[in-house]
RNA sequence: GGAGGAGUGGCAGAGUGGUUGAAUGCGGCGGUCUUGAAAACCGUUGAGCCUUCGCGGGCUCCGGGGGUUCGAAUCCCUCCUCCUCCGCCA
């Protein structure tokens, strides 16, 4: 969401930011301009109706105390006359906010100065690069290498056939020592994040209403790219669709249906049946769940509707989880291996900052933070600054990093710190205050992987990966695997 | 799942149809007193929006939504959340 008295003082900004997202998408300014006028007529119009009946109804409060029933009579006649201007304009405000919502609620945040202009992913800009390589001869990949390694009761420790059976593509089960490596993963990661770098560990909801995911901008854009856990109420609904229907009968009924026609009476039905599919689509008998598709939805959402208390800014959360995405959109894509699954785990950093400038100080923080998991699993990476048409929709300046991966010869993405300014937080509602007694300011928000625990697998499994098929655990996992020294 | 109760300002807690955006207490802020502090006393203290260059004026909000009424925190409907008891359950 964004702040329509500064969309209103400075059209041509947004305009220009849009035009960096998306040529010729800044053009949505005129429609915005519009219907905030609208909006703002039909507020006013019916503002003043509002006072007409406020101050009349309380002096026919007074006229009846007085028993002056005349008068009283005369102020009613103003007031009613005050409330169909009231309802009338009231319409043409929900009209006008309604397609005002829609648009701001659509439209991505605005990057900032320095994030480079481009299209896609050829457009990203490469800020530093950290270790070297090893040279592996002819590297296997990761899921060939996990396949191949076998668990005690003699299955691969990267189970891709079983996963799929159950679940379908884009699935894994990871059995014995690859399975306690991820866990292993994660619980050095968090150990990190939470003991050396400040963040608080939260165990967070893995399933969330529409509502968080719209304050972090992944709806309402994105649904396909979310599952999406329905219950709906059928005994209700049926009840209270079979009392519509009956009503309807019994008003043929009472027409008669020698005085209606076959035609009108297919014409009702189907109009009270079509309504009755809307019912049957909308939350009003379904009260939907999303699985998360990042842990920055409950972390971000930890501070919705609320006031914050400045003095204890800035906020830093962690946590690890699951997290689930539909990955319409990419079929074909990555099908080999665990590199892009329907479920993954991932320790997620949410910061929580008072303006620009401390997001902009907390995105290198954060950015290094992720860096270290890196640098303290010896892996080579290089960090990317994100470009305009690259960045998610709530971002204002992203930065990726990228590790190594030997089978592709490539760097591959495995975080992604996004400094996202108050953009989630007026979708939330999520406010501090800096001193007692002053105006509450929206906060500024941050999220980032610290880092992707399925693809630090793969890449610990790639670059550790021996001539003989093992995978040599590293130094830092060893205390969480028992000492562990090789996978084999 | 069954039975009952409750949702009011940062917190606690009055208020059941007419100057109530809301008593009172605590907390916060400012002040008096004091060498300083505490105590005491006085004042002040919600949010959002519209309008105005500004001073100011106005509207909305008492869990959410809808309704009754000239007028609703107060009455009705509905949903949500929380609490107590029973049942079931990781």
């Amino acid at each position: 969401m964004f702040d329509i008295r500064a969309i209103r003082d400075n059209p041509d900004a947004f305009r220009a930011a849009w035009n960096r997202r998306k040529p010729g998408l800044g053009d949505i300014v005129d429609q915005i301009h519009a219907h905030d006028g609208a909006l703002r007529k039909a507020v006013t119009d019916k503002q003043d109706a509002e006072k007409v009946r406020n101050e009349n109804s309380k002096l026919i409060g007074r006229a009846k105390a007085e028993k002056n029933e005349q008068e009283a009579a005369r102020l009613m006649a103003l007031v009613a006359e005050a409330k169909l201007t009231i309802e009338a304009a009231g319409e043409q405000e929900a009209a006008a906010k309604g397609l005002l919502d829609e648009i701001l609620m659509g439209l991505p945040n605005l990057p900032l100065a320095e994030v480079p202009q481009g299209q896609d992913e050829e457009g990203n800009v490469e800020q530093s690069r950290w270790g070297e390589p090893k040279r592996i001869n002819n590297p296997k990949d990761h899921a060939d290498l996990g396949e191949a390694l076998k668990s005690d009761f003699g299955f691969s420790q990267m189970d891709f056939d079983s996963a799929v059976k159950m679940s379908g593509a884009r699935f894994v089960a990871l059995r014995g020592p690859l399975a306690r490596m991820e866990r292993a993963l994660a619980a050095f990661m968090l150990d990190l994040q939470t003991g050396e770098h400040g963040y608080e560990e939260v165990s967070p909801p893995l399933l969330v209403k529409d509502q968080a995911l719209i304050g972090t901008g992944q709806l309402p854009k994105f649904e396909v790219d979310l599952f999406k856990a329905t219950n709906f109420d059928s005994d209700r609904f049926w009840a209270d669709y079979n009392v519509a229907h009956e009503a309807q009968l019994d008003q043929f009924r009472d027409i008669g249906y020698g005085n209606i026609s076959s035609e009108e009476i297919r014409e009702a039905s189907l109009k009270r049946q079509r309504e009755w599919l809307k019912k049957y689509n909308s939350g009003e008998y379904n009260d939907p769940r999303y699985l998360i598709p990042t842990a920055e939805v409950p972390l971000t959402n930890l501070v919705r509707d609320q006031i914050l208390d400045g003095s204890r800014l800035p906020l830093r959360f962690t946590a690890h989880t699951p997290c689930f995405r539909s990955e319409a959109g990419s079929a074909g894509r990555d099908t080999k291996g665990m590199i892009r699954l329907h479920q993954f785990n991932k320790v997620e950093l949410v910061s929580i900052v008072e303006n620009e400038e401390a997001g902009l100080a907390e995105l290198e923080r954060m950015t290094g933070c992720a860096e270290e998991v890196l640098k303290r699993l010896n892996l080579p990476f290089r960090r990317m600054l994100l470009c305009t048409g690259d960045m998610g929709t709530g971002a204002r300046k992203t930065y990726d990093l990228e590790v190594w991966l030997p089978s592709q010869n490539t760097y591959r993405e495995i975080s992604s710190c996004s400094y996202c300014g108050d953009f989630q937080a007026r979708r939330m509602d999520a406010r501090f205050r800096k001193e007692a007694g002053t105006k509450p300011e929206f906060v500024h928000t941050l999220n980032g992987s610290g880092l992707a625990v399925g693809r630090t697998l793969v890449a610990v499994i790639e670059n550790y990966q021996n001539e003989d098929g093992s995978i040599t655990v590293p130094g830092v996992l060893r205390p969480y695997m028992g000492g562990l020294e090789t996978i084999a």
